[in-house]
DNA sequence: AGTTTTAAATACAGTTTTGTATATAAATGC
DNA sequence: GCATTTATATACAAAACTGTATTTAAAACT
């Protein structure tokens, strides 16, 4: 007997497999990721593959469950922080320059929507976790400006929707020109919050 | 000899097929509409497509072009009416609200821009239409902020990007939600616009 | 140890699409 | 009116991918 049991192997390959389709999804797109890449660049089959998961769809739903999670936890964080309005500017600016910064999950966010919106397979499930998220970044957001006593001229979901548009859109339009700089997309979400108050 | 010549004939079916081409792409996107498609929607098969064009993506170029220049026309004489920096908020939300009004060219756009970068078949054709496009959109921009004596935050370019970003990147959002009210474009744009007064 | 179970590999069938090569039929030119 | 040109249609070959069915080999269980 190897030092793994056959549980713990099957969730290794089923680790590497996820690894790999995230590698593989950030350099050429979902779409574009052929299965059999995927799975051997992870060192594995096309049958690996499908005993694991039933599709590429149903991989990019946990990465996407697992990328959202982890910007909802890093943003709780920083909005805790904020103690006045001005605040609000500075770190809601800090915090959405590293949404920015991840060009390839951005790219991969806006693929994803356009996909599912024409297919429409994981269509229910992608558009429910989005969702959640809109309103649990909602909710932050309001809980944070309670808080502090910031007034917003539009409802914090809105607020929320807004900042994501702008993040997403600049990673969108720096592919066709890399000459926008990088810095624009916190500046723009600044003067955006700046804009947004009362 | 029928009522067209030849000549007149052909470019009747480019034309036909120019416009199926459009209707196609707004309902099933780009990279999905087939050439087979688009051909019988137009009431001809593939080999009238090869012969007037060589691929989907000289197709999607014409539209492109065609669609920037409308804009930019449509764009230019809105501007040309602002008198004072407090109009240049309003026209510019009015304006920009027609923009993300067509939600199925902001998707397309967003799908090209997307598809552009990964496949890069029409890349740099496309790279450079889209630039000189934001371009012009912030030439524009800068000489009404000069006119009216309006001061910004960031450049006209830098603007016109960002307001592209929103109007673009809410249309991708209001596919996973409907539920986003379709005002919401032109009041983010609104803010936008006071936020990077100076 | 031998049998059963199962993770993963391989082989296969089917679909979709593209681009080209060939054919057809109508328009033009002599 | 016949020959030529050419716009469009049709037939074909090739590639890419998916999902399933079958096989293999190693664990797990008794």
């Amino acid at each position: 007997m190897g030092r793994l049991s056959r549980e713990e192997k099957k969730e290794e390959t089923r680790r590497a497999l996820i690894e790999s389709a995230a590698r593989c999804f950030a350099r050429v797109g979902f779409e574009a990721a052929a299965i059999d890449t995927i799975a051997e660049e992870a060192g594995f089959s096309r049958g690996a593959f499908y005993s694991n998961f039933s599709s590429k769809d149903e991989v990019f739903i946990i990465l996407l469950q697992e990328h959202l999670n982890a910007e909802l936890t890093t943003l709780e964080s920083a909005l805790k922080a904020i103690k006045t309005p001005q605040e609000f500017v500075e770190k809601t600016q800090h915090r959405y320059r590293n949404l920015g910064r991840d060009t390839d999950w951005c790219l991969l966010f806006s693929e994803f929507q356009l996909y599912v919106m024409r297919d429409g397979r994981e269509a229910a499930t992608f558009k429910k976790l989005f969702d959640d998220y809109r309103v649990r970044l909602g909710a932050m957001i309001k809980e944070c400006c309670d808080r502090i006593g910031l007034k917003l001229r539009i409802t914090p979901y809105e607020f929320a929707v807004s900042q994501l548009s702008i993040a997403h859109g600049l990673s969108l339009q720096r592919v066709s020109n890399p000459g926008i700089r990088q810095s624009l997309a916190s500046e723009a979400l600044a003067i955006f919050a700046k804009g947004a108050q009362e």
